[in-house]
DNA sequence: TATTGTTATACTCTATAACTATA
DNA sequence: TATAGTTATAGAGTATAACAATA
């Protein structure tokens, strides 16, 4: 383990990851951008499009408070993108969930995102496997350290 | 190509470069805010570690407008981590150096970025190999299209 | 005239703390 | 009393536009 740490292959690859990193979150920015989303506009929104979610579940998901969904939801739901509903079980609770317009942007924005989907197009079917499992071990790993 | 869109093979990779995504900027934010530093901030530090740059060309590197590159270094002069200076050719011109403590921080910030380092060392070098191979292809991809 | 960095302004995301309405 | 959501506040990043100094 000590020689991984500054083994010059470990820190091509760590490298390369944070390149896919940047681009990976340029692609999104700009994407959501042409939408006249934010970044957190259209996380949450995509969240939304899969399943209506309570505010304190939103925060969590996105790792921050929960006061900073209010003003996110309140956006998206100035739009039209984003609903609240009462939940019947706990009157405390208000459930965000994708109108059909909402639902119909997270689409589109799915399909815009063309990175790692494109350039994936260049490996084989046997090196998107080899990948696959190469990535799974990597974030699997974490657990049994 | 147009199967390559819905692949299952292909969702799943993509899925998978998205969990290593948001966990780097997890650990990057996190590490970070160890320092009192934001993202953005550790950013600039860590490339001002590398060499002195002029403000415009760290907007370049942000991909932001160069007005915002004032408030940050601002922000990392006052903590003595970054400096400014004169560029002797071009008067108009201000370049941003680390500090010896600038330098020293973004050393430490580096070595705390455990992320994609302890976990492959759970691969071995030959896999280490291949993961780099089929990343850099990835990346190279977009060049082509 | 064009460019560099800055200032001024406005918007969004962020955390913290206090508040409300429920439970 | 504890929890869900909100409001109020303040700090930071972002883009746009206008500005001073320099090229």
């Amino acid at each position: 383990m000590a020689t991984t740490r500054t083994d010059p292959l470990t820190l091509e690859v760590v490298d390369l990851i944070g390149t896919v990193v940047a681009r990976y979150h340029d692609e999104y920015e700009e994407v959501a951008a042409r939408y006249h989303l934010t970044g957190a506009q259209a996380r949450v929104l995509g969240l939304l499009s899969m399943e209506p979610t309570a505010m304190r579940r939103i925060a969590l998901k996105l790792k921050c408070e929960p006061s900073n969904v209010t003003g996110i939801i309140d956006r998206l739901e100035a739009r039209g993108l984003v609903e609240r509903r009462p939940d019947p079980a706990d009157r405390r609770v208000k459930i965000a969930a994708a109108t059909d317009e909402g639902r119909q942007t997270a689409r589109e924005l799915r399909d815009a995102l063309h990175f790692a989907r494109e350039p994936l197009a260049e490996l084989s079917a046997e090196e998107r496997r080899t990948l696959r499992d190469l990535l799974q071990r990597m974030l699997g790993a974490e657990a049994g350290a």
